[in-house]
RNA sequence: GGCGGCAUAGCCAAGUGGUAAGGCAGAGGCCUGCAAAGCCUUUAUUCCCCGGUUCGAAUCCGGGUGCCGCCUCCA
């Protein structure tokens, strides 16, 4: 079977096909970083990441554009509020962002683009379309005009015509400058409240719009026509129509051949928001004590667009899950001796990992797969007739498919120390006087201390709780 | 008002016409000095509700109910 993805232009799902054969470039909307982002955030990101990994386990050379965005409404707010700079607020944000991508496992994309570091690629994109009469004027401001792109509205599937103004509240109609409320900002003219972020520019003194750097960041570092863009499904409209009103107009040639969006994340059945005190960042989350393995497990778990829960015994079943794999390695890494290959198994697994994930990254299906495989070799460690080759050929799958996943990955943990080692050595020997009572207390002492002592045939394992 | 998504066991969640994956939790058993880990058995006669199509539907169609997203800058 061959990769396929749901594409939000056709809203089905389609063979992959990259533009040129072996290499993908894939642009996804990234932060705006004027705040820690949420697990919301990190759901896209985490789906995001699986598919850039995914692309690469299939063989495909992937570059992986994240725009940063480092100038808009609510950080000019922030500057205005705090008496901080633009720079330093998004600075503090930016690094803050990257320490969460790193505790989360995501892998980092090729390019970050900041907005503020592309200004002149934006002001050439909105020259370019008032070359071509996609603009007006007003105010000092510069508009796109939509009745310009006739195409608009394809990928969100709405009807320009059905737009009610306003009809989300956030904005009173009658204050907006544009001809047309539908219309949105290419330029925004500076004015006071804007202080001192703002660019001289050709088009005057101001700033960006928001949509503006997407399609001038992409198109830089990915071409005019590249093959996936992804983002959350709440970009799909205005955000993504615009991008490609805006890259297609200025550069007269297809923009994106896939859009792929995620779903949201709701916590404990409800949707996330600060006033119903379910509202988490990723630090929230690990100063509850939630290994970020779990929490990666947890956001991942989950098709990317099917709506997701987010709860706290979810979390804990994901830390049972990673534990079960994790003994599952440690088993494999003891066993020793000649005995079966799993060959069959490992096939077993990698092929049926493999056709879940081309049907439109079917995580769950492939996680399924992996936890099959972990029933039916455990079974024959149980039997006695697993050697060293074939517990390495199992534990190389999963390294494998840790590449794709990331949860894969043995325990990290530190070694028990010198006194922990003594205590065990202790408490075998008091299970050889049979002096279990003594056994027992060692046991229970060292439990306190946060290790797990496991007897095996081959002597006692020593874990981290 | 318009557009779209979702509703599967206690929890998370696959499956989208052929008789309910997987993980966690629970129960019983094997193993163990006792545990832990592992394995086995068990846990939804049923997939939000009501109709319809079909030999057959969780899966298709119609109508409800509930939750969620978008409709100018929120993943």
């Amino acid at each position: 079977m061959a990769v396929q993805f749901f594409n939000t232009l056709s809203r089905r799902k389609e063979q992959f096909n990259p533009i040129v054969p072996g290499q993908v470039g894939v642009y996804t909307c990234g932060p705006t970083i004027y705040n820690f982002a949420h697990i919301g955030n990190f759901r896209a990101y985490m789906f995001e990441d699986l598919l850039r990994r995914y692309l690469e386990f299939r063989g495909f050379s992937v570059k992986h554009v994240m725009n940063l965005t480092d100038v808009e409404d609510k950080l000019i707010r922030a500057c205005r509020e705090t008496g901080e700079s633009l720079k330093k607020i998004t600075d503090f944000y930016a690094q803050a962002f990257f320490e969460d991508i790193d505790t989360l496992g995501i892998q980092r994309a090729h390019v970050y683009p900041a907005a503020t570091d592309h200004i002149p690629e934006m002001v050439d994109m909105i020259k370019k379309l008032r070359e071509k009469g996609h603009t007006y004027e007003e105010n000092g401001s510069i508009y796109f005009k939509l009745s310009t792109f006739p195409e608009y509205g394809r990928l969100s599937n709405m009807q320009m015509e059905s737009l009610r103004a306003g009809a989300s509240g956030r904005v009173d109609a009658d204050e907006y400058e544009a001809e047309e409320a539908r219309d949105f900002a290419l330029w925004k003219a500076w004015d006071e409240e804007d202080g001192v972020v703002f660019w001289e520019t050709e088009l005057g003194r101001g700033r960006p719009g928001w949509h503006i750097e997407c399609s001038a960041m992409s198109v830089k570092y990915l071409g005019p026509h590249f093959d996936i863009h992804c983002g959350g499904v709440d970009n799909m409209f205005p955000h993504h129509e615009n991008e490609i009103a805006q890259a297609q107009c200025a550069t007269g040639q297809p923009f994106v051949n896939y859009w792929l969006h995620c779903a949201h994340l709701m916590v404990e059945g409800r949707k996330m928001s600060k006033s119903l005190g379910n509202f988490y960042t990723l630090r929230d989350l690990v100063e509850k004590g939630i290994d970020p393995q779990a929490i990666r497990y947890t956001l991942l778990a989950t098709h990317y667009r099917q709506p997701a829960n987010f709860t706290f015994e979810a979390a804990e079943a994901a830390t049972q899950a990673l534990r079960r794999i994790r003994d599952f390695r440690i088993r494999l890494e003891e066993m020793h001796g000649d005995g079966d290959m799993l060959e069959q198994e490992c096939r077993k697994c990698s092929d049926e990992f493999t056709d879940e994930m081309d049907d439109d990254l079917n995580i769950s299906g492939a996680l399924g797969a992996v936890f099959n495989f972990i029933r039916d070799v455990n079974k024959k460690i149980d039997e006695g007739i697993v050697g060293s080759q074939g517990a390495a050929n199992a534990l190389a799958l999963l390294d494998r498919l840790n590449h794709v996943t990331g949860v894969f990955a043995p325990a990290v943990e530190a070694a028990a120390p010198q006194e922990v080692l003594e205590q065990v050595a202790a408490r075998q020997e008091a299970r050889r006087n049979k002096d279990f009572a003594k056994a027992d207390a060692i046991r229970d002492a060292l439990a306190e201390q946060g290790w797990i002592i496991e007897d095996t045939p081959d002597g006692a394992r020593v874990k981290r709780v």
